[in-house]
RNA sequence: GGGGGCGUGGCGAAGCUGGUUAUCGCACCGGCCUGUCAAGCCGGGGAUCGCGGGUUCAAGCCCCGUCGCUCCCGCCA
């Protein structure tokens, strides 16, 4: 029994006998009783109407004229999202009052009894959808939030997408196998969030940045196939598509190589937008080497939603009167450029915020011309005059294109002309919101040169097998190592990353020594790893998709916020909760820890 | 750590070159209304314009500072 609207209320008569979104014109004039709150409310005085919403759908309610005065009354006190449950009767709308844009359009239930089972206050924000509250207020009432259209659909696709991965790797073999959250904390990559021990006295553990290790032991345990949904924490300033805890789908497999990886993830996904979204992809993505990305698109994640794609003309201004380009040319660097089709009317202020874009990414500057039908004008073609029918034949320029010129180190020339590849794409509306466009970016650097501390640094993580061409001359010469990495990339965000792992001590003492990670530092820190490497480790590699970045995409969402049903800000806090906050006295002592904040801290 | 944008009743917005009582829609309160589905009509209440300081006869608007949110660079193997 439960006491609500003033009476008492049979249990049995709270049992919805349908949800919101399943009557129709098949339904017959069913008795029924649904249970949902308030969306919306039309009364005419004489006639009242109520949409009833539950996740499913709505459904119009009708009070007749002729209704019991009781029954008027109560529906006259309803507001927007009281929780109520109405008992009525199904029926076919008159045939010129059919909704056609709702699933439910073609009935109505007339009441015959309505309960409130809780009122609702004055609401922080509309749940309609009609005006997007700001984001502060949706995440402080995150739970109003959820309510709306838009968010019942991304939790729905997110749910969908879950349950399609499991479906596809249960198919394939794969064991769903999960590692701790309290774990050792681990040297390199991001910052570790930090638990610190209460029963180990100034000793702490570290929340896992991913599962990489242990799904590595794993392998070594023999579970060839595994994988799991899998909650990461890193504590890094947080973006459109980044939180401090976020979720992988994390699968590692033995005795395969990098083909096997690529088409176990484009197999997945085929299945995942099959099922959740009727989306064939292709049975196989396209695929760039890092250095073609960067070369032709300016990113290691380029959107292929569009082409335009930069060149290289180095060779051919090298020796031109322009100091800029041949300054950058004689110091190694490159001139890149990008035709901008049909932008030469692009006034000087639009070019100048091209270049600020450009600028950066750290440009110096964006140098550009005209292209007329008497040839190129403006900008720097004063310095090119005579190589005019070279320039144009190599940029495929016709009149009324504007040429961009990057001229730099071969990774400043490349990310900044990008940016500008980019922010002409959305200027010009060359982006097409429909299309999932996948690339894999393939051979990656195996190491990164460190101009601060003048080393080499892991490019992806340690624990990436170098390509077999490279394992004799690594140690003389890292720069030109390529590894076994692989990112996939859709619509510009990277996806998922993953790697063929190194199973071999040898060449693992090999990576640690040219990273300058000492032999007792990597026994500190990685010693179970290598420890377990002594006893028959298999081959092993894989990759990691991001769940949160997946679905965003799917819902066409521009942040991971609109796809976690409690998010942090951007800050890392929590609206809803308050958190992170302050720990009390006793919880410090016993955690053996104090707080040592500056002044300003305070 | 650095740069851009935003902050105006509960919510979303307008507010010109500084000038009368800060405007509009939704929500809220009261009334009317028999077929609506963004219901409609009439009436009403509700804002120290994020906060602090300054310039001025006069500041939502200009200046300085500060806080919050958001986007980006750095950072994120």
């Amino acid at each position: 029994m439960l006491f609500s609207n003033d009476r008492l209320i049979p249990m049995k008569f709270l049992k919805r006998t349908h949800t919101c979104g399943e009557l129709n014109a098949s339904s017959g004039s069913a008795k029924v009783l649904l249970s949902g709150w308030v969306y919306k409310n039309r009364n005419h005085g004489g006639i009242h109407f109520l949409d009833l919403r539950d996740r499913y759908g709505i459904t119009q309610i009708v009070i007749d004229e002729n209704a019991p005065s009781e029954l008027k009354e109560t529906a006259s006190r309803l507001k927007f999202e009281y929780c109520i449950s109405v008992s009525g009767t199904v029926r076919k709308r008159p045939d010129n009052m059919i909704n056609k844009d709702m699933s439910t359009g073609e009935i109505e239930i007339s009441a015959d009894d309505i309960i409130i089972h809780s009122s609702c206050d004055t609401l922080p924000f509309m749940v309609d959808g009609e005006a997007e509250a700001r984001e502060e207020l949706r995440l402080k009432y995150r739970y109003l939030d959820l309510r709306t259209e838009r968010m019942q659909r991304n939790i729905t696709i997110r749910h969908k997408t879950a349950f399609a991965v499991r479906e596809y790797l249960n198919s394939r073999n794969f064991y769903e196998i999960e590692t701790p959250t309290f774990i050792k904390t681990t040297p390199e990559g991001a910052r570790d969030f930090i638990v610190p021990s209460r029963i180990y006295p100034g000793k702490a553990f570290a929340l896992p940045q991913s599962p990489q290790i242990y799904k590595q032991l794993l392998m070594v345990s023999g579970f060839d196939k595994y994988f799991q949904i899998a909650r990461c924490y890193r504590d890094e300033d947080a973006r459109g598509d980044r939180q401090p805890e976020f979720t992988q789908i994390d699968i590692e497999m033995s005795f395969v190589d990098r083909e096997d990886v690529l088409s176990l993830t484009e197999g997945m996904m085929n299945h995942v937008f099959e099922k959740t979204l009727s989306v064939k992809l292709p049975e196989a993505f396209r695929r760039l080497t890092y250095h073609q990305a960067m070369d032709l698109y300016g990113t290691d994640k380029p959107d292929l939603r569009y082409d335009l794609q930069m060149g290289d003309m180095t060779d051919l201004v090298k020796d031109s009167e322009f100091s800029v380009f041949k300054a950058a040319a004689e110091s190694g660097g490159f001139v890149k450029f990008l035709n901008a089709k049909g932008c030469a009317g692009y006034s000087r202020k639009q070019i100048t915020d091209l270049e600020e874009t450009a600028k950066i990414y750290k440009a110096k500057g964006l140098a550009w011309m005209k292209v007329t039908e008497s040839g190129i004008d403006g900008g720097i073609s004063k310095f090119f005059k005579e190589m005019e029918k070279a320039i144009i034949e190599r940029t495929c320029a016709q009149p009324g294109d504007l040429l961009l010129f990057a001229a730099d180190n071969w990774k400043t020339a490349c990310t900044s002309l990008g940016a500008v590849r980019s922010r002409l794409a959305s200027d010009l509306g060359l982006i097409d919101r429909d299309r999932f466009e996948f690339v894999w970016i393939v051979d990656f650097p195996l190491f990164e040169w460190n101009e601060d501390e003048n080393k080499w640094d892991p490019a992806h993580h340690m624990f990436s097998m170098p390509q077999a061409q490279f394992l004799d001359t690594m140690e003389k010469d890292p720069g030109p190592v390529k590894g076994d990495l692989y990112d996939l990339v859709l619509n510009g965000y990277e996806i998922a990353s993953g790697s063929i792992r190194v199973h071999d001590p040898v060449i693992q003492k090999k990576i640690f020594s040219i990273v300058g990670f000492s032999e007792e530092e990597a026994m500190n820190k990685f010693g179970f790893l290598l420890d377990s490497f002594r006893f028959g480790p298999p081959p092993h590699g894989g990759i990691a998709p991001g769940l949160d970045r997946l679905v965003m995409l799917m819902c066409r969402e521009p942040s991971i916020r609109e796809v976690i049903a409690f998010p942090k800000n951007t800050a890392g806090l929590s609206p809803l909760d308050s958190s992170p906050s302050e720990l009390s006295g006793i919880q410090m002592k016993e955690l053996h820890i104090e707080f040592k904040l500056d002044e300003a801290e305070k």
